[in-house]
DNA sequence: CGATTACGTCAGCCATGTTGACTTATCCGT
DNA sequence: ACGGATAAGTCAACATGGCTGACGTAATCG
């Protein structure tokens, strides 16, 4: 397979001799590629299990944060992932007639529906994060733990401003490790 | 906007007190979910700035690894964003038409049809990098240097073992920062 | 010369995103 | 108690970007 990449770029807009310190001005495009080929890898791993149950990668989002939040509101959801009531809508539904999650009424609030994932929502959700987490776990014996560490305060920082107080939240319950800075 | 999140799940299985050491079996949840949430704002970064010439997120893709690899061959940048001819095709068809990429016949092999960017599409290129650089190099700010290089270790990590060869000469010529491990 | 390779293309389908309009039930403030 | 705002669902239509399968053409290689 296509292995070996034909030419490589001389340095943009020069012909004097490649700068042993990076341009400080340039883009970090290492740090986009990666970011591009660790998600792509980290995201495929899961294709063919949910493939057997019909499903996508939208399902195991949805399916990922009802399991890790229980009771969580349609519109948390809606604004967690950034896409439209009606995009839920349908992978929603899909997972409530297959069994893996429940709506049940808010106690507080009965316009709400909370949503819960079911025994078999939450045997699915854990079969499939355990299937992402040893790529996770190799990368964290590859790089060292510190590097998991940093990575965690990095892309924590990589999250808009205007999100990052609810991420901290969500991502805290998990996180019995110290603070994201 | 919902910004709390209703209820909070219990720890999984059990009644106890939680731990304080995070169970070792437990998935890395704040690592996975960390990765979506910094690579959903990252990508949205551009989006506006695509729309405004009728491109999408595969556009950019295409545009981006043809700008770093000129020269690139067809069937490389299939091996990069694994996906099929014909969907690289359509995307490739419109940067064509609209005059942001040539195709070259190759020199040695004339069946090779090797992939260029314009003047045009290089400053489209240059223009989308800084953007999403804005936000790469605030993360830097935000969680220090050492983080950032840490992050791109951890991140080489979580690339397929098979892949890791091509991912690091394709990486390797924006980075004179040090080795990936 | 024949098999293989690199690339392109037609046709159709699927998953998942979008807008816009509308309904229903419920809550909350006056 | 009423009326506006809010939470959620739904219908319809459409766009983007994946996919499979089948084929065609040109060039290379053994």
């Amino acid at each position: 397979m296509a292995d070996v990449i034909a030419g490589r770029a001389a340095s943009r807009g020069g012909s004097e001799a490649p700068p042993i310190q990076p341009d400080p001005d340039a883009p970090p495009y290492d740090l986009m590629e990666l970011l591009f080929f660790a998600y792509r890898d980290f995201v495929r791993d899961v294709d063919e299990e949910l493939a057997g149950f019909g499903f996508g990668r939208a399902h195991h989002r949805v399916l990922h944060f009802v399991d890790r939040n229980p009771g969580l509101r349609v519109a948390d959801l809606l604004d967690i992932l950034k896409i439209t009531k009606q995009s839920l809508g349908r992978v929603l539904r899909e997972l409530v007639d297959q069994g893996f999650v429940v709506q049940r009424e808010g106690a507080s609030d009965r316009r709400q529906r909370l949503l819960f994932v079911t025994e078999r929502g939450d045997a699915l959700a854990l079969r499939l994060a355990h299937i992402q987490s040893e790529r996770i776990g190799r990368a964290i014996e590859l790089s060292g733990p510190e590097a998991g560490d940093a990575a965690r305060r990095f892309l924590f920082a990589m999250v808009d401003p205007s999100e990052r107080e609810q991420v901290r939240q969500l991502v805290a319950l998990g996180r019995p490790r110290g603070g994201l800075g």
